[in-house]
DNA sequence: TTATAATTTAATAGT
DNA sequence: ACTATTAAATTATT
């Protein structure tokens, strides 16, 4: 293959200092495996030393990849002439590539002149792969001597050990974030666990068990024995999520309440289920999370039977709370992967409380919640009853399946997550490019003073409230502007939702959208005798709906001072509220046999 | 425990940079738990991080472990003044200990005291253990001032988040000198084998590992892979000295020929095994070398069966070849913590050779060996028949190995880098303080005109002689001054020398000398069956003796070039010598047989 | 800025 | 699954 080339000569490189000559030269041969050498020319260094080698050690050789950017870099530090050869191409310009990973097994030639032409010559994957027309170079072949030339190792032996390359990917931030949190919940998952992780996060099962085992064992500072950690901080270094919930939920859902995390969302029901958010979208309103911190949460309190969005500023918290009874329709749509979008329709705003962000100190109170009005920019939540959370898709999809099961017994659904949806999705694309993002409620926060911080009172509190001992719901019942039923489910629209992600399971594409419940509103004739067991089986709870006056100060107690069943027999009257609250009860909750 | 304790101050250490005020105290207590503080009280370092830390990132505490070597490379890259504190010993100078991974708990204070006030203080685990009584040293507290005292950690949570400051250390000329060496001989060491050059170079095996593993995969030029580079120019990259000797060498010893010092050597054997020297003493003469260049090296050439030792002087590189059979009696002394004496006794002088120091340049052949006069002070080598070597103790150790190997098929004798032979040794102090020190060979090199530069002459080349085609042996056989044989080999005077140095094995304190031949010379009724297989797989080599005229030009090829036995059958005569020549081929070479 | 020391983190291997 | 180690990538320091 003595075969002609395409030449291109750079008469100045940028290489520090010197000038240096650099020499590129393409030949193109017959055979498909292509070969690329580079070879620094300088009499101070050795003919075999001036090979430039691929950074896995491996000598360049036909059909070997290359780092072509490790191999400028040491170019570039040898200041020596240069000469690159690619030989046996399959034609010039075209045959290159550099995989994902940056290695360079075909390179587009183009590019590889490119940029040696301008010198740059640094960095090499993200040339421009403008195409410039072979003929633009000058059919070659390297002038060297003949003993300088590259002896092209007969193909053969050519790493006979391949050795099985490591390639090493990086976690993005979004997933570490994710590990780090399941793993404060559970330090050392079981395989099954592992694998719903995987799908979660979206790496390989091995990775997720890679991380974990770096993570309990490394001896770095930070990690420090993450898991030796855990150990010592926490209890027992939880090996199951703790909360010794009855139902069997599915896993991430059911996820322990960090210490932290308690004294984050300050809700009485240890066994929320708390989801860190990327996205809350209500109408124009739109709060972002990096998910570095628990910025935005979401958790759904079975007890309260209620949905909490959760948001903190720098000083203050905000939550506003959806009313599980108030939910027309719940629709799921997987995102970019291990994403998803969750989109509520109510039928009645959310009741909203504000916290201010005070460090606990011993022998003061930890501030508590306060009702308060909107907080939403323009009291738009108030208007819009449209909610699109954004968020690990596994645990929204959870959301679903939680949500269905309160409503029918019906199979887990299973999640789904596509190839990425091509971002022409309406819902998406209205969401993602919706009007302003804004990292904090935006909504002056009302009734913030320092009279407004009351120090807890008993009779004041939520928790303290009498909740099952009177089957009578605590629900403000007039005015519901829409009935609904859930027969106007809508099973053809609600596609089951493949458990996992592209990397390790079947994909269906298409079936990344599900929705729960139909559009239209129906007649409250509920099917008491299909509600999951999950209703049936704790005593039945009561939403504690927009009953109080905006100014009403709500408490909750901490989680490790829950007050179990049956609470105090002191019962407190709701509030009327403001909004209209719909019957949500007349739905859902058996608690209306007993009425 | 603010018990008592002892002190010592050292004036000025010699930590590079800057004079450093040292201090060391030492105060007994009464738990048997050692606690080892050093804090180096500089204004520039913040109190946390000036505690030293474990290597592995731990705050040292009431019986933690310290790797003291770590601490002071440490130390003395903060160029701080400093601060040991020694506490809860059980008694001042006796109950400290470094086990067998270099960890210390239980340090010998004496040798702390003695290392700080020496102000070596680099390496540290085999100081002297010369038992300095404590009454020596005064009572001491420290005087810092409260607030840099030392506050023994509560062992509480001292520093919650100290931010593991990064202190970067650098390596001088030496150490790195040392480690290119010893990469190119071996890239990827072995733990124990890092724990063996950390000791060797001197600072801590955290250090050795990063280098390496730098060295391997940073894309710097001279790193450049130098892993890569090894593997790729080497063979595979020699996890193992690659040297197929049949011996099973210890490391050090077979070292591999980097390209530039196969140059510099310019020997046609490829496997002889070059070590640095630092000193090499003959009679009143003194070469040293301070190890920041290959200017003193000694190797073994088996082909020739002589030793070398090799001086590079600004315009010439000189040589000495003495004859491996012309040894009477081979002394191991080890010095210096990884440095040793090898004493040699020969019963002929060397042969004498100079070359010109040229950069080798295409066309132009490079200048060659010449034989010529004693280029030694005052001729001392061709009167004074003993040799003083100094190095690495390694490597001269495995040259009696070696050596040993080549008479008997004994186990390889394995080396003891006890603790400091007390200076008192005669041998190192008569060495160490010997006349004059030239740092170059003092007498003026004979025939040095530009007439000596012969063109390399195939049929005078060393090279080409007739080795084994014919089993004469070339050297001359009149005139033995002496004869000898190897029955006065005094085996009850060679110890063992456990491998490996106090770190890391047992420790057996005065085995650190051995001698390998008798002191007594013998006739030469040698015992062909007892030749090692090293003499016997190789067909039998020649020592190409002082047989030529002093004037005579020795050329080797470049090792490249290699002429496999059996040679051109043109052989030489060799010219009658000026100096008496062994019988030493009666002694040791089966060529006798074919006689 | 470069060179190189040191750390962090992903991945492998041995057990 | 745990341990130790390697290797890649990154950070930091001079």
């Amino acid at each position: 293959m003595e075969a002609e080339g395409v030449t291109l000569e750079v008469e100045e490189a940028d290489f520090e200092g010197g000038t240096t000559s650099v020499e590129a030269a393409v030949a193109s041969g017959v055979d498909a495996a292509a070969e690329l050498a580079i070879r620094a020319e300088d009499s101070t260094i050795t003919p075999t030393d001036s090979v430039v080698r691929h950074p896995a050690d491996q000598e360049v050789c036909p059909g070997a990849e290359v780092d072509l950017e490790a191999a400028i870099a040491l170019i570039s530090r040898e200041k020596a002439q240069v000469v690159m050869m690619i030989e046996n191409l399959n034609g010039p310009g075209t045959s290159l590539q550099i995989d994902d990973r940056g290695i360079l097994s075909f390179l587009p030639v183009t590019s590889l002149l490119q940029g040696a032409r301008t010198g740059v010559f640094k960095r090499f994957s993200p040339f421009p792969m403008a195409p410039i027309s072979p003929p633009e170079y000058q059919l070659y072949r390297t002038s060297s001597s003949p003993d300088t030339q590259l002896e092209k190792s007969p193909i053969s032996p050519s790493a006979p050990e391949a050795p099985p390359k490591r390639k090493r990917g990086r976690l993005t931030k979004e997933q570490l974030a994710q590990l780090e949190r399941l793993f404060a919940a559970d330090c050392s998952p079981t395989v099954a666990r592992r694998r719903e992780i995987s799908a979660q996060v979206g790496c390989p099962e091995r990775q997720i068990q890679v991380w974990y085992q770096n993570s309990a064992n490394s001896p770095s500072i930070f990690a420090c024995s993450r898991r030796a950690k855990a150990k010592n901080t926490g209890e027992k270094c939880k090996t199951r999520p703790r909360v010794p919930s009855p139902v069997k939920e599915p896993p991430e859902l059911c996820q322990a309440i960090q210490t932290d995390l308690a004294m984050l969302i300050q809700e009485d029901d240890s066994s929320v289920f708390t989801i860190p958010c990327t996205t809350l979208t209500i109408g124009g309103w739109n709060r972002v999370n990096f998910e570095d911190e628990n910025d935005l949460l979401a958790w759904i309190c079975e007890k309260k039977r209620c949905f909490t969005w959760f948001v903190r500023s720098d000083d203050y918290s905000f939550k506003m709370q959806v009313a599980l009874d108030s939910l027309k329709e719940l629709a799921f749509k997987n995102a970019e992967p291990g994403k998803a979008f969750l989109t509520l329709e109510i039928s009645s705003p959310p009741s909203f409380f504000l916290r201010r962000n005070l460090k606990r100190e011993f022998g003061v109170p930890p501030p508590c919640w306060r009702r308060c009005e909107d907080w939403t920019e323009n009291k738009v939540a108030s208007r819009n009853l449209r909610h699109v959370l954004g968020g690990p898709a596994l645990p929204l999809a959870n959301v679903v399946t939680y949500i269905k099961s309160l409503m029918e017994d019906a199979k887990p659904v299973s999640l789904h997550s596509v190839d990425y949806p091509a971002p022409t999705d309406t819902q998406i694309s209205s969401h993602q490019s919706s009007t302003s993002i804004s990292t904090t409620p935006t909504y002056p926060s009302p009734f913030i003073d320092d009279n407004f911080y009351l120090p807890p009172q008993e009779s004041r509190s939520w928790d303290s409230l009498p909740c099952s001992n009177s089957r009578t719901p605590m629900y403000d019942t007039k005015s519901p502007p829409q009935s609904y039923d859930h027969h106007g489910l809508n099973h053809s629209r609600t596609h089951a939702l493949p458990y996992g992600n592209r990397q390790y399971g079947d994909i269906h594409a298409g079936h990344d959208e599900m929705r729960l419940l139909g559009t239209d509103v129906g007649p409250v004739s509920a099917q008491p005798e299909r509600l999951s067991p999950l209703l049936q089986a704790p005593q039945p709870r009561q939403f504690y709906p927009e009953t109080a006056e905006v100014d009403t100060v709500a408490h909750f107690q901490p989680a490790n001072y829950y007050q179990p069943y049956p609470p105090t027999g002191h019962q407190q009257q709701p509030h009327s509220s403001s909004h209209p609250l719909p019957h949500f009860s007349e739905l859902f909750s058996p608690v209306r046999d007993s009425f």
